[in-house]
DNA sequence: TCATTGTTTTGCTATTTGGCAAAATACGAA
DNA sequence: TTCGTATTTTGCCAAATAGCAAAACAATGA
């Protein structure tokens, strides 16, 4: 049952780099061949393709291969809503934060 | 707005790593002093708390002091459901791993 | 005050990770 | 088959991370 822990464990991982969160967020939306991934990453295609294999190797993703081109899409069903809960939580966050900063700023007048 | 992406990568890798997760479990079922958790994880001490704080950082957790103990709890309600749908994910997997081998067992014989 | 208990910080390795470039592989077209 | 395009793998280096042990910090009680 350990290795319950550890395959999510590897799911955060996997999700806890920001090329690899743009790549996710990307593919939620809908599939995406490689070659549409790199520029939208910013980063050499090699780099991007080992982020790619990361993800499929944790689950996260799945691909297909059609003609030259590899598509990548998202397997994991649950990403989605927890990716929107948490731009909720950061959103309240820094609202709050906000407000902190505010009534700091009244206190320093 | 890269700053989205920046602090729920960070959310992520706070999470992406089997004892950090060991303890978000175990706070899902409410609060815990770090010597309640320490014997949880199977650390050093010091490497627990710098797991903890780790979390805490991330937003993850937050804690208060109470006598000489620090209690460690959720702060982000959004983890325990994105937990039991991986969980639900992983079983199904794991079935159907399991599927795999029972059909290739099968062609063995 | 001083000693004790609970926790965090610092200092130090060993290991892992992310990046690019170059080489290797896969596939379709000429 | 050979060429060209798309992708992955390998090799290498720099930076980040996890771990323990020891030192530093509270907060409480004697």
């Amino acid at each position: 049952m350990n290795k319950n822990i550890e395959a999510k464990a590897k799911i955060f991982k996997a999700l806890g780099h920001p090329s690899r969160l743009v790549i996710v967020e990307a593919l939620c939306e809908g599939e995406l061949c490689v070659c549409d991934i790199v520029p939208l990453v910013g980063r050499d295609i090699s780099t991007v393709s080992k982020h790619l294999s990361l993800l499929k190797e944790a689950g996260v993703l799945k691909h297909s291969k059609r003609g030259t081109n590899v598509y990548y899409s998202l397997q994991m069903e649950c990403v989605p809503g927890f990716l929107s809960c948490l731009n909720n939580f950061l959103g309240k966050n820094l609202e709050s934060q906000v407000k902190d900063y505010a009534s700091n700023s009244i206190k320093r007048l």
